[in-house]
DNA sequence: CGTATTTGACCCGCGC
DNA sequence: GCGCGGGTCAAATACG
């Protein structure tokens, strides 16, 4: 288009104005030319519109508009080097600096009359401008004062163009804080759609429970009916008054006392932090965060409780929740303290956790999750807690029938975890609190899947969890080979790898194997890998999802 | 100095 | 009614 204007010249000279260094060596070039000059600092304004409209068309190789811009400003300098130049190092213009300042002005006037004709009527109207400026620019050039302008000039285009960077670079960390503010905002959304799922999921749970109460229901069963509905009958007494204790504390029936130690116990909860009861913090939080959970079934799950065994010489395994210890216990019978934890990721959720070393093996950490979170939890806290809730949704739904509860399809996890048969899930009324207890101590199955035999294994406990605590290891698993699936046994076994537990081999050395790693490796272990987490979390949902849109991610059970 | 942990005391249910 | 055991509280202490 524009025959004088080599794209490559301008490119280069657009190139330069980002280096500083380089300015001043184009402002000797454009001081041959006052043409430039003044019309760059007669008026920035027309400067832009003029670029703005000239530049698409000469320069379609130009890299930013910015540098359009500017290399407009050399519009009639480079036409005017590239034209008469002979030789277009820039050496020899500083070497004879003045003399070719007439010169190039004069070949940069006359250069400007032959591109009238061919020009658009923008550039046109810019030769006019310029043209005009002429004789007051010669009179600049012959006095000198063009250096200092043009220092100035140069200047301001270095003021501009660091703006320029500036904003660019403001721009983009807000769009960077936007991206991860989008990010963020996904993954609340995500927890909690899956909190809403896991609510229906445990609605439609209690509505089965309410529905298979019988009279003629075993002890077993009849225990868990009157933990689901009882409680949430207890429940809304506490929400509609506060000082449930001395009505609770009336009740005759062992249905009602168990009901009456339920309120109790929210009770001395609301005593710890605030007068509220439990359950009243629990629906005031639901108020407010997303997350939210269907009372009756909390209250629920906070009396079950899931143990987990696993080896770890640490003294907590690393689940991926905070926890802060609130009292330490000796356990008749066992010479090693219990431990009592808190969660504290979000105030007022109600999971706690008791920490204890089984007497027989001390390798061997019981620790044992009970209640439901109120609050988003990280990534590496799902893998734990969607296991523990799986566990416990087995221990629920198996309550209501011995077969009926295995049997539901809403429970999938729960068969994949315990799928040896019902007989395990047996519980007894002496049980005060049901307790499943997944037993990880075992060697987890191979990658390929070639053992099936070493698996993690879970059962549910009717016996008090305090002895459960104590119970043998071998009294633990009694899963025979190949029960429990692939997939749940090695998420369990990579989740507690990744979680910081350890396992024991299926034979003496590989116990040792085990053990020989330390407990900050596998920590490490568990936050250079985020990607397991996640791996869980899609297995289990996908299985639960696959079923009957069973709850997910483990935002609720114990964590 | 704020936060987390420790630890003795306390509360409560349960069994005798 | 009393003692035992589990669970929790809260002041004291430790820690970063």
């Amino acid at each position: 288009m524009d025959r004088g204007w080599s794209g490559l010249t301008l490119d280069s000279s657009s190139l330069d104005l980002l280096n500083p260094n380089r300015i001043t060596h184009n402002n000797h070039r454009r001081f041959s030319n006052p043409l430039t000059m003044s019309r760059i600092d007669e008026d920035d304004d027309q400067k832009t519109k003029i670029s703005t409209n000239g530049s698409e068309f000469r320069f379609p190789v130009s890299l930013s508009g910015i540098r359009d811009r500017e290399d407009d400003d050399f519009s009639s300098v480079v036409a005017g080097d590239n034209n008469d130049r002979e030789v277009p190092g820039e050496v020899d213009f500083f070497s004879d600096k003045k003399s070719r300042v007439c010169h190039d002005d004069e070949d940069g006037f006359r250069v400007k009359k032959e591109e009238q004709d061919d020009r658009t009527d923008v550039n046109t109207g810019l030769n006019l401008r310029t043209t005009g400026n002429t004789k007051s620019d010669e009179s600049m050039i012959d006095d000198g004062e063009s250096s200092e302008m043009e220092d100035k000039r140069a200047k301001n285009e270095l003021v501009k163009l660091q703006d320029e960077l500036k904003k660019m670079t403001m721009d983009n960390q807000k769009l960077r804080e936007l991206l991860t503010q989008v990010s963020n905002s996904y993954t609340s959304l995500q927890m909690h759609l899956v909190s809403l799922m896991q609510q229906q999921q445990q609605q439609q749970n209690n509505k089965v429970i309410e529905a298979a109460e019988k009279p003629d229901e075993t002890l077993v069963p009849r225990q868990f009916i009157d933990l689901g509905p009882t409680r949430a009958v207890g429940e809304a007494e506490d929400v509609s008054n506060s000082s449930s204790e001395d009505r609770t504390r009336s009740g005759g029936s062992s249905a009602a006392e168990r009901c009456s130690n339920e309120v109790r116990h929210g009770k001395r909860l609301g005593r710890e932090e605030s007068p509220e009861t439990e359950s009243n913090k629990i629906q005031k939080v639901n108020s407010t965060t997303p997350t939210t959970f269907d009372q009756s079934a909390e209250a629920t799950m906070r009396k079950v409780r899931v143990s987990v065994r696993a080896r770890s010489e640490a003294p907590m395994i690393s689940d991926g929740c905070q926890w802060r210890k609130y009292g330490q216990k000796m356990a008749k019978g066992n010479p090693c303290p219990r431990a009592y934890y808190r969660c504290t990721m979000a105030t007022g959720c109600p999971v706690r956790k008791q920490v204890q070393r089984c007497a027989e093996d001390r390798s061997i950490l019981i620790t044992t999750y009970e209640g439901n979170h109120n609050h988003p939890l990280p990534p590496a806290a799902v893998a734990m807690a969607s296991t523990t809730t799986a566990a416990a949704n087995m221990l629920l739904s198996g309550s209501m029938s011995s077969h009926d509860g295995m049997m539901n399809p809403t429970n999938l996890l729960a068969r994949a975890v315990l799928p040896c048969s019902t007989s395990m899930a047996t519980i007894s009324a002496s049980a005060p609190f049901p307790t499943v207890t997944l037993d990880l101590t075992h060697s987890p199955p191979p990658s390929n899947g070639s053992n099936p035999s070493s698996s993690a294994a879970a059962t549910t406990n009717n016996n008090n969890h305090n002895s459960l605590m104590q119970r043998p290891q071998q009294q633990m698993t009694n899963l025979p080979p190949g029960m429990l699936p692939h997939v749940i046994g090695q998420a369990l076994y990579n989740q507690s790898k990744f979680s910081g537990l350890q396992f024991s081999g299926g034979s003496p050395s590989t116990a040792a194997f085990s053990q020989s790693h330390a407990v900050a490796d596998t920590i490490t272990a568990l936050t250079a890998d985020p990607n397991f987490t996640a791996a869980l979390a899609a297995v289990i949902s996908s299985m639960i999802n696959g079923s009957n849109h069973h709850d997910g991610q483990g935002n609720n059970k114990s964590q």
